[in-house]
DNA sequence: AAAAATTTTGTAAGCGGTTACATTTTTTGT
DNA sequence: ACAAAAAATGTAACCGCTTACAAAATTTTT
């Protein structure tokens, strides 16, 4: 079944059914009708092929992600599709690693299936080496890329992003003005958003007169995302002589293995100890005290990089930074009778 | 740069070039070697939609979920589709919510895509009622459909899944036998992995000769998954005066709401009250203490799935049911000093 | 060395849509 | 009522690849 069959059934041409098919609205309504009925009938879909072919387009984009099955990822992965399918666009997924090797071949990929756009979700594809990027660059030269969490200055690229730096910068602005000084910052990544997230601890400091303590600021080298180790690398600091009141931590599950550690030792938190993740993700409400952390409003960057992203397609001018801000969440494990300013 | 291109640049016949390009081997080695050089020159990659237009084919795999920010199914998606890649295969993912309508949309859509194959991932997409899976049934008839965790008895249907029902009786028969008779059994799902679930927790007392009273075996009408409603929830039945000493769950964080019951009111946990959750989440490693849970394979299930999915498509004779065993993973909601049978 | 068999290559017709352009039908203006 | 303009429809080329079949080149047989 296809559109020529439909044709003769309805007693007109091809090009009328195609038009029918796209909506266009140069065909007289009885026409129309006639031809929807035939369609419905016999349940004939067009061939997205030959669609593909004749368009160049088959209004699919693909979505590269270092690890769909991370928790943060997957959501952003949920919102992206979501918000594009209801734009009528279909999604290839591809889960590229951490390496560099496999996300430029999955990016290959994805221009050889002649999707439409590409989003990037993650700052995890973008290098500090600048001519590492190229790319994306070229990728760029034929086909729009949207950047979630990061950051690159080039023609058909668009950029949507929370504010980490600044967001980083509040949550630690929160401890300091509790008086506590001793903040361990806790990070696995060296990616754009983390080193941002990093940065806005940094600032804290310094925009209070500060100097901020480099044996605090900790890197954790775990692959995996495996709680018992973050939480025995804590212990171990500790045990080492290192006295905090507060931890910041770079992601959930880093703050989560730091509240272990306490509630492990019988800390009390946030009397003696306040901690404050970033993500919001579940885990902040599966741990009892539930866990303060740093919304960043991924929801909000998903549904306005597919605005942006369909803006572009439809060839329409569309702000190549978008920026927004990232909100402290309190819970139980940061004073939060006080107020953030 | 097209096919046509290429032919003329090497001297020979598109024919020629599409058959170095697909491997065959009635190619003179000279002529393939010139080929393929001209090829690599000019960076040339074969257009896809023409291709599938031609092969009615674009190696391509629909992967449908309810919702790929779950984290069980996002795993799901990430196992899938990380072991279609290496078989060279890509993945369209759709997430269908949980409405009929909307999964048959989405079904539709795929099928209008002409992938070639569909998974169908989780069993929420298998109704009771067998007269509202025609739309499953349906696209059986164009392709192969593979069922994640769910059965369907049809030709060209293919499921994987572990067995819920005898995984979930091995976690109540471990508390029966600590002679905890009194074992709450919360669900949030009617879904087929969900019932035979049930039946487990069933059949546990059943075999032991004992009567399951019904009033310990509540359903969760939670559509988000708020930790802070499922506490409240298992507080309100305590409240009620229902006694309880076991929890048994579906899922992981129903346990985990139930967990953060005990701890709140100050109950011991695993003394005084023992809990095992279902699917060996993150979650169960979140909480303090750690939670047990019922781990039924997601990786190996996913894995089998695609060797399978492959093996079908490639015309070999798969076998249409595939079941592992789930396994029953001790931390600290349960007595783990005893032994599992 | 000619005939037969085999391998290699080429020709051209699909695959199923879209769309520029041509043609026909309908509407509008006078 | 007739010309001009606008709307609706049709024709056919095209998108880039695959492949059945035909043809040419090469190898094997006798």
């Amino acid at each position: 079944m296809n559109i020529y069959d439909i044709s003769k059934l309805a007693g007109v041409s091809t090009a009328t059914v195609s038009r029918v098919i796209n909506g266009f609205d140069n065909v007289k309504p009885a026409t129309r009708e006639k031809v929807l009925s035939i369609i419905a009938s016999q349940g004939y879909t067009p061939n997205a092929f030959a669609r593909g072919l004749g368009l160049n387009s088959m209004k699919t984009i693909g979505i590269m992600c270092a690890d769909s099955s991370d928790m943060y990822l997957a959501k952003a992965v949920y919102y992206i599709e979501g918000a594009l399918r209801e734009n009528g666009y279909h999604c290839i997924l591809t889960c590229t690693g951490y390496e560099r090797k496999s996300q430029r071949e999955s990016m290959e990929m994805l221009m050889s299936q002649h999707v439409d756009c590409i989003i990037l979700a993650g700052s995890i594809f973008i290098d500090k080496d600048d001519s590492n990027n190229k790319y994306i660059y070229k990728a760029a030269d034929s086909v729009p890329i949207m950047l979630l969490n990061a950051n690159l200055d080039h023609k058909n690229i668009y950029c949507i992003s929370c504010d980490d730096s600044a967001a980083m910068e509040k949550a630690t602005e929160f401890l300091l003005d509790n008086k506590r000084n001793n903040i361990l910052y806790l990070y696995n990544s060296n990616s754009y958003s983390a080193t941002k997230k990093l940065s806005g601890y940094r600032k804290a400091f310094e925009k209070r007169g500060l100097k901020c303590n480099e044996d605090y600021i900790r890197y954790f080298n775990g692959t995996s995302k495996d709680l018992e180790k973050v939480c025995g690398f804590v212990t171990e600091l500790a045990d080492k002589g290192l006295k905090f009141n507060g931890v910041v931590a770079s992601e959930d599950f880093l703050a989560v293995g730091a509240l272990k550690y306490a509630v492990r030792k019988g800390i009390k938190v946030p009397k003696d100890l306040e901690i404050i993740g970033y993500n919001n993700s579940v885990l902040t409400v599966c741990t009892e005290p539930e866990l303060s952390s740093v919304d960043n409003q991924l929801e909000t960057l998903c549904t306005n990089l597919v605005r942006i992203c369909i803006g572009a397609l439809s060839g329409e001018s569309m702000p190549q930074k978008t920026v927004f801000n990232g909100e402290l969440i309190h819970r139980s494990t940061s004073a939060s009778s006080r107020k953030t300013k």
